[in-house]
DNA sequence: CTTGGTTCCTGCGTGC
DNA sequence: TGCACGCAGGAACCAA
């Protein structure tokens, strides 16, 4: 499932390579994935134009055109966006296909097709409200301590579910949130309110590290992410928790634990994370 | 303001 | 080997 950490490896292997491209035509083999406008609108606006460039806000890809104008795409859990030369092999589940003017196309695959793709005028980019409303991104100045302390302060809701409230913090998903709650120690349970000064100190800097790590192992490839080029990440053999159901904890050897929290299937250490 | 449930979707793991 | 079932979860939406 793409985070921040994967969506930001995606841009910036993509990136170089579309950008200056020209939109010479677009495929859509799957409308519904068009969430706005309307598919025949989406071409008649899109065709001609240039990607100038290539830009992410937590797990948004935003595709800046000329004209004005913005593609958001959004992957959800198991979208894929690939360049490859016009006369290759398309993968599984290709659903839209943007062809440019140099014989390579951006091929948008998705095997449970819930990403979305949008494409607006930039001054009605407030319409995507996941967007417009995200809060700060870890490793950003806006994304200081005091924010977060400010985040934390008298909340009565599990840290877990806070933590992955894009409206709150932009681009933490259920891999990096158990990450950082068990780097910081932190029962993903724990009421947000409860945390102490030091507590919410090192769960500030754990965020920011397990998203660091992410990004410089070039993702988490835990089933289904790839890059632009189809290669999987390597930060799944750095995972401290995720996914490491009744196998020993990194830090003191206790079997980690699964349970539901906040609606997501939760990892932690029930020794070191309280 | 909050939380919890539902919806979308399909490959895959599990159990019989 | 085959089949039914339920899980995986990001985000929008709605109800309480």
């Amino acid at each position: 499932m793409p985070e921040l950490p994967e969506v930001e490896t995606i841009r910036r292997q993509l990136a170089p390579k579309v950008a200056g491209r020209e939109i010479a035509a677009v495929e859509i083999g799957l409308p519904r994935l068009l969430k706005y406008p309307d598919p025949a609108c989406f071409l008649r606006e899109i065709i001609g134009k240039r990607i100038e460039k290539l830009e992410r806000r937590g797990k948004y890809l935003l595709f800046r055109l000329t004209g004005d104008m913005t593609m958001i795409i959004h992957l959800r859990m198991t979208g894929r966006l690939f360049y490859r030369a016009a006369d290759t092999v398309r993968d599984a589940h290709t659903h839209v296909v943007f062809v440019f003017d140099n014989g390579f196309e951006l091929r948008f695959a998705d095997m449970r097709t819930l990403g979305t793709l949008c494409l607006l005028a930039d001054t009605e980019l407030g319409k995507i409200k996941g967007l417009h409303e995200m809060g700060p991104e870890p490793l950003t100045a806006a994304f200081d301590l005091k924010y977060f302390q400010q985040l934390l302060a008298n909340k009565k809701t599990k840290i877990k579910g806070l933590l992955l409230d894009q409206r709150r913090i932009g681009g933490l998903g259920n891999i990096y949130v158990d990450e950082s709650l068990h780097l910081a120690g932190i029962h993903p349970e724990r009421p947000a309110g409860s945390l102490s000064p030091d507590e919410i100190s090192n769960l500030h800097q754990a965020i920011n590290t397990v998203i660091r790590e992410g990004i410089e192992h070039g993702g988490t490839t835990f089933r289904d992410y790839v890059d632009g080029e189809g290669k999987a990440g390597t930060h799944q053999h750095h995972l401290r928790v995720y996914g490491r159901k009744q196998e020993p904890c990194v830090t003191c050897g206790t079997a980690i634990e699964r349970k539901e929290v906040a609606g997501r299937g939760s990892y932690y250490c029930p020794c070191c994370q309280k």
